[in-house]
RNA sequence: GGCCCGGUGGUCAAGAGGCCUAAGACACCGCCCUUUCACGGCGGUAACACGGGUUCGAAUCCCGUCCGGGUCACCA
């Protein structure tokens, strides 16, 4: 038996099925030709946020596209950080978004497909086995070094202007032997297995990224960690294994893990797999005191995914901007399908931004406007309250209490009109925007427009209030309006006015606003006679006689 | 600091040596439409970081400077 193989079975003696096992368990997915396999492999350490949903996006869009795979894998090997309820939140967030998840976790909850188990947690013995392989065949060694001694290693390097970390003559451990390793381990020393690095940074390697096109890099020569001292193998190491074993044909991830990738192609080619594709998506940004800076899930509320979800963002109209950002041509193509599903985009990764976008909310704010104006009230009501009953319970019950009144508000210039209104972006604004529909929520302080007199908006109202019909329909109602302005001396038409200002008081539309303040007390609103007609005659009267009232009280 | 990547209006961006007097969208401003607001229509302000090359010709290619971002863990 040789050293190596010793040192294997010393470090590993439960191990005891070879990296073929896994092969013949794991063999090649059957796709047609140039169907992508992509990923997504969050670490339940936090909650769902931006940049994790835009890699989805662009990992779900890009397996779409090619008729691939889209897989989920938790990478949860870091203990220490996890929090509790993580992964529920990631993977039933993304479903809440409309990623669907072909295989790995599909909900928070289950997991299905041929290639699993997917949570590294869970896979243990598979590192192990390669990692056993790697040493057996002097490609990795045990590490004693503590985390004291690694960081004076560190210090000194500094000190001297030398490259840091663990390579070439500061690997202390890179040779020792079975004799020395046993030794330690009998007085319980922990160790962690690292990669004994063929590599040197005289070489340069090279390698296509899918988005950011031809990068070169030095080579990897740091013994980084495979196997941390519980067993469990660092990212880097899981990546190359997993991957592997899944068969992913492109890695689309943050542009974070760049320098990573020499590790990464290393890894693989010692442990003769064959690379992946890389493709690095440069992370979303956001403005800090005039500098940009990545979005950060601990400094930025709209990092956290829920954030939208309380604002009463539409989930597939956040997803809709973030294809904006994924796809400089995706708004043309909106322009010509608009009511396509942004599926069926034909999404090319190598079309994508090489640096990171700052989040706009004003473009998200307009993208959502133009989505929830194509809606029809039907639609409107079933997303509105859904919101609400989530977020404003008591909302939720005032827009419930009597459907039917509510949908017919949401109908106001939407069902019937050509160019529907574009006022509502987000659901949290329907309950200002529509407050005076509810008695709860209504209130009028009667405040005139400057040039309207009191008296004559008393006048007005009250001979309104002896001609008002409910039945009118746009065109009767505002003639009626028109029939009263002479006799105010207010000018029937608006032209007439305007060339004439001094021979009049104002002119209809003045007269408008004056019902207008009286039904909604506000000067801006919807068509008010098809909200006068939703409140309904009765309701009308009260609020009209109760303005007369307090104008002369 | 080393190593990578990047710099076109306030933002997202089109742009592959002549089609660039630099597109489009968001935001902003003005006008028109209009019973208000919104919608819509029309118009406007506003950019190739800087300096050297290469070339008949540079936003586009090369070099340098500056600026920005990422990364240098038993985190992912």
């Amino acid at each position: 038996m040789t050293e190596f193989k010793k040192m294997a079975e010393l470090l590993l003696p439960n191990i005891d099925k070879t990296p073929e096992y896994y092969e013949n368990l794991y063999p090649a997915r059957k796709l047609s030709e140039g169907a992508r396999v992509v990923r997504i492999a969050p670490s339940p350490t936090g909650y769902l946020h931006l940049g994790t949903l835009f890699a989805a996006l662009v990992n779900r869009i890009t397996a779409t596209s090619t008729n691939g795979i889209f897989f989920t894998r938790i990478e949860d090997t870091d203990k220490k950080r996890e929090i509790e309820g993580g992964i529920e939140d990631i993977i039933d967030g993304l479903n809440r978004f409309g990623i669907t998840i072909d295989e790995g976790f599909v909900s928070g909850t289950h997991e299905s497909g041929e290639h699993g188990p997917y949570q590294q947690s869970k896979r243990a013995e598979i590192y192990q086995t390669y990692v056993k392989d790697l040493i057996s065949k002097g490609l990795a060694y045990p590490c004693f070094c503590t985390a004291e001694e690694l960081e004076a290693v560190r210090e000194s390097q500094e000190k001297n202007k030398i490259r840091t970390g663990y390579h070439g003559e500061y690997a202390r451990h890179r040779n020792i032997t079975v004799d020395e390793a046993a030794a330690l381990i009998a007085e319980g020393k922990p160790y962690v297995v690292r990669l004994k690095s063929p590599g040197s940074e005289e070489n340069r390697i090279t390698f296509d990224d899918g988005i950011k096109g031809k990068i070169e890099m030095p080579e990897n020569d740091e013994d980084f960690v495979l196997l941390k001292s519980d067993g469990i193998p660092t990212y880097h190491f899981a990546h190359a294994v997993d991957d592997h074993l899944m068969h992913t044909t492109h890695v689309i991830r943050g542009d974070e893990w760049i320098s990573s990738v020499p590790k990464h192609i290393q890894l693989f080619c010692l442990l003769g797999f064959k690379p992946p594709k890389y493709a690095h998506v440069a992370p979303i940004m956001k403005l800090d005191n005039g500098a940009k800076r990545k979005i950060s899930k601990r400094k930025d509320p709209e990092a956290a995914v829920r954030f939208f979800a309380e604002q009463g963002y539409e989930s597939e109209n956040v997803i809709e901007y973030l294809m904006t950002i994924a796809a400089s041509d995706f708004e043309d193509w909106r322009k010509c399908n608009p009511d396509a599903s942004y599926k069926t985009f034909k999404f090319n990764l190598k079309k994508m931004s090489v640096s990171g976008a700052l989040f706009d909310e004003n473009k998200l704010l307009d993208v959502s406007k133009n989505r929830i104006a194509r809606l029809k009230s039907g639609e409107v009501y079933d997303k509105l309250t859904a919101w609400a009953k989530e977020f404003d319970g008591e909302f939720y019950d005032m827009l419930t209490a009597n459907p039917n009144f509510t949908k017919a508000m949401l109908a106001i210039d939407r069902d019937d009109s050509a160019k529907p209104r574009k006022d509502l972006a987000k659901w949290n604004e329907a309950k200002e925007f529509y407050a005076y529909f509810f008695d709860g929520l209504y209130s009028n302080n009667y405040e005139l427009p400057e040039n309207i007199a009191a008296d004559d908006a008393a006048k007005f109202l009250t001979k309104y209030l002896e001609v008002y019909n409910p039945k009118d329909d746009r065109q009767e109602w505002f003639n009626r309006i028109k029939t009263l302005a002479p006799e105010l001396n207010f000018a029937a038409e608006t032209k007439e006015y305007k060339a004439n200002p001094d021979a009049y008081k104002g002119s209809a539309g003045d007269l408008s606003t004056i019902l207008r303040i009286a039904i909604t007390g506000r000067r801006n609103t919807p068509d008010l006679c098809s909200i006068m007609q939703v409140l309904g005659k009765e309701e009308c009267t009260n609020r009209i006689e109760k303005m007369i009232n307090t104008i002369k009280g």
